[in-house]
DNA sequence: TTGAATCATGCAAATGTAGGCAATAAATTG
DNA sequence: CAATTTATTGCCTACATTTGCATGATTCAA
């Protein structure tokens, strides 16, 4: 039997069922087991299958169960909330804004950390209730799907009354002209809410933010008062915000 | 069967579930429950479901009571929450309560029904987010962290400007004569709040909490419209509710 | 606080894997 | 066609992984 031909035999079993064992088809085929591991090897290579210890698995099998909720960026964005968490201290009034970085910045806040924190977030929420020395305070309103964040007349309303120490927020894109911009009109409305019910602002952005804008203006540049990326604070980067009055770190 | 089938399964049936016992899937799969456990050690790790103790639990489903992880009562609940849906329509303005009943309901409504909910769960709000046809409108307050729902003054006053078609709503403790009760006193300033807001009333509750009581009373059991169970609503253990006006399902 | 359930750990048996080697088959080249 | 190179295959050995079990630690609920 030709090698091609064992192989095409080999994928259209693993796709019939989903799955083979490396001695099922050997026996099958009647050639040597390691005949048929350095097939599904090179199949493998040819990402045609998925090799697994034993046999091998077809690729819909795996990648069609398998929710592939990959945060985009993820180390970066825990070194950042590494960086944003130094500025927490006992007794802390925060807000915490939507966005992955912002859920990261929730869900390392250590546990002995005494603090009261409010956020229109539902997955920062969730993370912040496993924290059992913070106090919670979810802000109401319609909520986005997308960020699954209240927006609109009712969560801004909520935001006029209350008045944070620090509020560690994300944004679509940031510049050093034209500030911190979105996509959506809705969530503008929000962050600025957030901005004026804050004493300092802090913006946590990966660095490949930097320099871009879009449509909609949330702020100014110079309203931020502090701006973490994951980069070093010296890195040339940041120079274009160094003449701001912003604390980069 | 091969280690990652094997871990394939396990997801899928926790997806299906919600949660799972480690001993029943080592028991369907037919291997030691140590393989499940290191298995499942293994997928938390990957971060494709939570490990808990005796079990596992889906990741979009964090209801993260400990308890309630008896698949015995999730089926009841489950039944609730079916009969529950085919109260809904297109167009209908609901209140979701709190609580795994709660939730179940939130998990299950179909993704096809135009729905306006309001909840102060934050877990049914997650739930209901992936529900693209249904607008979700949370209610903000200081969260409670054993229920994961908004309760205390800000959550009852947003409550005091809404009305709903239904309301579902789970408690603590029912019985014919008590009425609801609860364990917790702000739970009932809130459950109070929400009754007033609704045109009718559903109590979800599994059978296991007929004919019990607490402390505190949010209700007399004729402000309930609607009460579902996973009972038949034939069923002798409903006898004491019917002479109350209620509609038994 | 106690007892039962669950968990982590180490171990051993079974099974699977990688790489080297030699025999054979196939292809290439002069 | 013959000689040489290359590819394929099976076998071998050392090593890695997986699994179930035993043990003692930990956790949970009453």
């Amino acid at each position: 039997m030709l090698k091609e031909e064992r192989q095409q035999t080999i994928l259209s079993v693993v796709e019939l069922h989903n799955r083979i064992l490396l001695t099922d088809i050997a026996e099958s085929l009647d050639v040597s087991i390691d005949t048929i591991r350095r097939d599904v090897k090179e199949l493998d290579a040819e990402n045609k299958l998925k090799k697994v210890h034993g046999g091998a698995i077809s690729l819909g099998f795996t990648t069609n169960s398998v929710k592939n909720q990959n945060i985009y960026r993820l180390e970066q964005k825990t070194r950042i909330a590494e960086k944003a968490i130094t500025l927490l201290k006992d007794g802390s009034v925060i807000f915490v804004d939507g966005g992955t970085t912002c859920n990261e910045l929730a869900r390392l806040i250590p546990s002995n950390l005494d603090l009261t924190c409010f956020t229109h977030s539902i997955p920062v929420a969730m993370e912040l209730l496993a924290k059992p020395n913070v106090t919670v305070i979810l802000i109401g309103g319609q909520v986005s799907k997308e960020s699954q964040i209240s927006i609109g007349a009712n969560a801004i309303h909520n935001l006029s009354e209350i008045k944070v120490d620090y509020s560690f927020i994300g944004t679509g894109y940031v510049d050093s002209f034209y500030g911190l911009t979105e996509f959506d009109w809705d969530i503008v409305q929000v962050k600025k809410a957030i901005i004026k019910c804050s004493k300092k602002t802090v913006l946590l952005s990966i660095s490949e933010k930097l320099n871009s804008q879009h449509r909609y203006k949330s702020c100014d540049i110079n309203a931020i008062n502090t701006m973490i990326t994951e980069l070093e604070p010296e890195n040339e980067l940041l120079n274009s915000f160094r003449n701001h009055d912003i604390r980069i770190l």
